[in-house]
DNA sequence: AGCACTTCCTGATAGC
DNA sequence: TGCTATCAGGAAGTGC
């Protein structure tokens, strides 16, 4: 499922290949991923120039001319696909189509129709998509390891759902959130205010190792996960704890263990990762 | 505030 | 082979 590397690999390559293009034409065919209605998109963005084309989160936001701005979720399942050259005109499940001023196409495709697009003026979709809402991001220059700390200590309760609320931090999903807990030793069950220091730390170190390593990876590919290319990401095969119950640990070689926490599977590694009760420090 | 539960959606997988 | 049930999960909404 796309998290912020998945999300940030789309971007670079949509950047290159968009910037400066017109949107001539616009063909939705799933009108309830767009908010608002789809004739919303078309006045917004018909023959608009895409200047920029930011992140936030698991969010792409579009800046266009008319300093409007479209926003897209991926969610479970969607991507983009640049079709250049009619290459993917046989794609199953493309949602909407984007014909650009050089004969270029950008398809959204998305099998289960999770994903959402916003368009409008800036304050309002940052609103109402929730971007406003959003936490840092790992990499901000503001979430240095003192405020990480500090917003650690605003929070009580089970750790992992903390890692997956948006609010708290920007962009981690089910995969890196069971790769970070994994590379910081630490339980997904164990709570906030039972960490110790150390082991914050080792989080925060753990949350940029395996966000950086993501992104360098080009993305994590299980299931559907392609960049605009179709290509697929090489981070599945340096994943050490997701999707890896009943597996051994590659650290300790004890079996791995897959629980639901917050709803999601979840694996961990039982004797790297204790369960504390309470902080030693 | 925290936490559980439900909803959306459809392909993949398991069981019979 | 073919049917049915269950699972996967990001985020919003509901309710305690």
């Amino acid at each position: 499922m796309p998290e912020l590397p998945e999300v940030e690999t789309q971007r670079r390559s949509l950047e290159k290949a968009l910037q400066k293009r017109k949107i001539t034409e616009i063909n939705i065919s799933t009108p309830k991923i767009f908010m608002g209605g789809v004739s919303k998109f078309s006045k917004n963005l018909l023959n608009q120039r895409i200047l920029k084309i930011d992140r936030k989160g698991k969010f792409l936001i579009f800046r266009l001319e008319n300093e409007k701005i479209l926003v897209s979720h991926f969610r479970m399942t969607g991507h983009f696909l640049l079709n250049k050259k009619g290459e993917f005109d046989e794609q199953k499940y493309i949602r909407a189509r984007f014909v650009l001023d050089n004969g270029w196409e950008l398809l959204y495709q998305d099998i289960r129709k999770f994903g959402r697009f916003w368009i409008g003026e800036e304050d309002a979709v940052l609103r109402e998509s929730g971007i406003v809402q959003l936490g840092n991001e790992p990499f901000a220059q503001s979430l240095t390891l003192e405020k990480f700390l500090e917003n650690l200590k605003k929070h009580k309760g089970i750790i992992k759902p903390l890692l997956l609320n948006q609010k708290f931090i920007a962009g981690i999903g089910n995969i890196y959130a069971d790769e970070a807990l994994f590379l910081a030793k630490i339980h997904p069950k164990s709570r906030v205010e039972n960490l110790n220091k150390k082991e914050k730390t080792a989080l925060y170190h753990a949350i940029l190792k395996v966000i950086e390593q993501g992104i360098r990876n080009r993305g994590t590919t299980i299931g559907e996960y392609v960049d605009a290319e179709n290509k697929q990401g090489s981070n599945q095969n340096h994943l050490m704890a997701y999707r890896r119950g009943n597996k051994p640990c590659l650290v300790c070689g004890a079996t791995m263990r897959r629980i639901v926490v917050a709803q999601r599977g979840t694996t961990f590694c039982p004797k790297c990762q204790k369960l504390k009760k309470r902080s030693l420090t």
